[in-house]
RNA sequence: GCUGCUGUAGCUCAGAGGUAGAGCACUCCCUUGGUAAGGGAGAGGUCGAGAGUUCAAUUCUCUCCAGCAGCACCA
């Protein structure tokens, strides 16, 4: 037997057999370590104690309080134990995979039945007893021919599948949880006992294909979550409360904002409360893009078909275009067009329309451009994703060495917006070139190396995203991290030579020849529907003073004071404020409730002392204090609020 | 689009083979009340649409539409 070395975290070193587990490494340490040992890194690698070690490595041994690991191996065997108990009571179910994903894992089995709530409590109950028994779990590395010839004498196909889709230098790792088989690469908890038995939860089922592919058979899913303990369970239960009560769709209609109905699926009936925020977000929009040297289109909504068969668009999109067809009477052909599903051949048509020269560039072509897509109807979800839509869309038209600057510049501009809108932080993902594409090396080298530099040179952190790319250039990708850590993608810049090429647009150089532009397409909200839901569930609600859609309702106590509530709504609304009265036959303690519930930012309370004195009274959303303020301080306050934050 | 579930008053929901109920909201009356629901009365529904079974369907069956969850999709 052969000796090899392990490197401790504290740099010590050990000598030990080649072939040693973690497991009996932990066990030389002390008692306790063996007793609380989970797993362990080798060479950074996530080890079961189980597997023998062959050749030097650094080691560190993980036990419940190293997160990651522990969250990764609960997690893990739960989707194990799952499988196990679902077999158990359904012996004839096959199992298929099961792998960790956020806050818990899934568990995919074919199955004629769905699985009904009732069942995943009995499924449960059989999780416990089996973590209660405190099986061992042991692991054997088997040949692929006896795995495979085990799985087709099980009756189990999917496994048999799987097996030949695992590359052929990967061990084969076959895993007992008690007598209970299964293929999985590991690693796994030592004994089915060490799983918290309070801290996990099934939480629902649903249908998904196998392999992700629309194609395969449709497998019966089983979602849980899971936690090291039970208080982490419970949080995060609350999360997922707190969630639900940010819903945009629940909000927009206890706040009035819009509503949605079968006529038009998918599409948007904005209310006065709702549309007052999306004016005022496009006018500030507008007004930065403005600022940043962009010029405004608008476009039609209704265009020939022959459009988007030269787009390319016609080739792959018309299945989730809107198609208009039109007789008429004296044409020897039906018209067939589609609602623009984008803008960017429209802007094209635009930037075609006279004669561009080098000296025109960069020309930034922006439009709020109102597009419909026949989204499938499983996708559609509130006004997040919607048949009817506005982007805030841009195109850059320039040349190939004007890329870095305009990418640099529009990264600027976004985080700027983003701050403006109360996002500090946004994350960057680059997507270089696919296998898939167009275009010579040299050209991908010299776009991909403008963008990032253009990156470096805001000194923002990236990702890269090797092979994300569209076919014919790099873009990046911009994500938000809302108010509870849900991550958002919004805005997008993309570097395209090919729709230029397909639509003819050119521009004179200082050559006297005509050349070929490049078009950046690039958006900062996305859509404005969509975004307008981000940032009702971000703020739940409680939108920035200056996009509330209602900022102050001025609430009289008596009614003597109803005159005085008129001129203190006057004033405030020649200040620019979106001010109501409250007027009503109803007591103040009704009047206070009924606009904190509708999220009113500000609510100055009017009684007899308040006329007498031309003062105010006070109240912001979420604090139960008042201040009495004069009628000037107060609508000097409350104007300088609803200022928008570019115009400060 | 796929799988499952759901569709009853503006909202949240109960209900049953014999054409419907609650709370909140709404309207009116009383009350003029000092910071998260004052009291009373009234009005409001082709029970998502169509077809079938039945003496009788909102209830059972089928088809369609829409919504919800997940999957797939997102130029």
């Amino acid at each position: 037997m052969s000796q090899i070395t392990l490197t401790f975290p504290d740099g010590a070193t050990r000598a030990v057999e080649a072939g040693t587990t973690a497991g009996m490494v932990a066990e030389s340490i002390s008692k306790s370590l063996a007793k609380k040992a989970i797993s362990a890194q080798v060479n950074g690698a996530h080890y079961d104690l189980a597997w023998p070690i062959e050749h030097d490595a650094t080691i560190a041994i993980n036990t419940m309080q190293d997160e990651a690991p522990a969250l990764e191996l609960i997690r893990h065997d739960l989707a194990h134990v799952m499988a196990r108990a679902v077999q158990e009571i359904w012996p004839d179910v096959k199992v298929t995979i099961g792998p960790v994903r956020d806050f818990g894992w899934f568990y995919d089995f074919d199955r004629a039945e769905p699985f009904t709530p009732e069942d995943l409590g009995a499924i449960e109950q059989r999780m416990k007893q089996i973590i209660a028994a405190r099986e061992p779990v042991r692991t054997e590395v088997w040949s692929r021919a006896d795995a495979r010839a085990y799985y087709e004498a099980a009756g189990e196909p999917f496994k048999v599948e799987l097996i030949d889709r695992i590359p052929g230098d990967e061990p084969i790792r076959m895993y007992w949880h008690g007598e209970w088989q299964d293929l999985c690469r590991g690693p796994h908890l030592a004994n089915t006992g060490q799983i918290p038995a309070d801290a996990f939860k099934l939480t629902c089922v649903s249908a998904a294909y196998w392999l992700g592919d629309s194609t395969r058979p449709q497998l019966q899913r089983i979602y849980g979550i899971a936690f090291r303990n039970r208080d982490d369970l419970k949080a995060h239960l609350k999360f997922l409360e707190e969630a639900e009560a940010r819903d945009h769709r629940r909000l927009g209609r206890e706040m009035d904002l819009f509503h949605m109905q079968e006529e038009a699926p998918g599409q948007v009936f904005w209310h006065p409360n709702g549309w007052t925020i999306y004016t005022t977000l496009q006018d500030f929009m507008r007004r930065k893009q403005r600022a940043d040297g962009y010029v405004e289109v608008n476009t039609p909504q209704v265009v020939d078909r022959k459009l988007w068969e030269a787009s390319g668009h016609w080739d792959k999109y018309q299945d989730h275009m809107f198609i208009v067809e039109v007789d008429e009477e004296h044409a020897r052909e039906k018209a067939v067009n589609a609602l623009k599903p984008m803008n960017c051949p429209c802007h094209v048509q635009v930037y075609n329309s006279g004669l561009k020269s080098y000296r025109d560039l960069p020309l930034r072509m922006a439009e709020f451009g109102s597009c419909s897509r026949y989204e499938p109807s499983g996708a559609l979800h509130g006004i997040m994703r919607v048949r009817g839509f506005t982007q805030d869309d841009a195109h850059i038209f320039c040349t190939e060495d004007q890329i870095e600057a305009e990418c640099a510049r529009f990264i600027n501009f976004l985080a700027s917006v983003y701050r403006d809108l109360g996002f500090e932080r946004f994350d960057i993902a680059f997507a270089t070139r696919p296998e898939k594409r167009v275009g010579s090396d040299e050209s991908w080298d010299h776009v991909e190396g403008a963008l990032e530099a253009a990156i470096k040179s805001t000194g923002n952190p990236y990702r890269v995203e090797e092979g994300d790319g569209a076919f014919y250039g790099p873009k990046l990708d911009f994500y938000l991290t809302d108010a509870i850590g849900r991550v958002w993608q919004c805005g997008t810049f993309q570097v395209d030579p090919n729709l230029p090429e397909r639509l003819g647009a050119t521009y004179v150089g200082e050559d006297g020849e005509k050349h070929r532009p490049y078009m950046l397409h690039r958006a900062c909200l996305g859509s404005f529907e969509r975004f307008i839901g981000i940032l009702i569930e971000n703020s739940a609600g409680r939108l920035p003073f200056w996009l509330a859609p209602r900022q102050v309702v001025v609430a009289s106590i008596v009614s003597d004071a109803d005159e005085y509530v008129g001129e203190v709504v006057e004033t405030l609304r020649r200040m620019g404020v979106r001010a109501e009265a409250d007027t009503r036959n109803e007591k103040i303690n009704f009047k206070v409730r009924e606009h904190s519930v509708a999220k009113v930012p500000v609510i100055l309370a009017i009684g007899r002392q308040e006329v007498e004195n031309r003062t105010v009274t006070l109240r912001r959303l979420g604090e139960k204090a008042t201040r009495v303020l004069s009628l000037d301080e107060a609508s000097e306050e409350i104007g300088a609020e609803a200022t928008p934050p570019d115009q400060h």
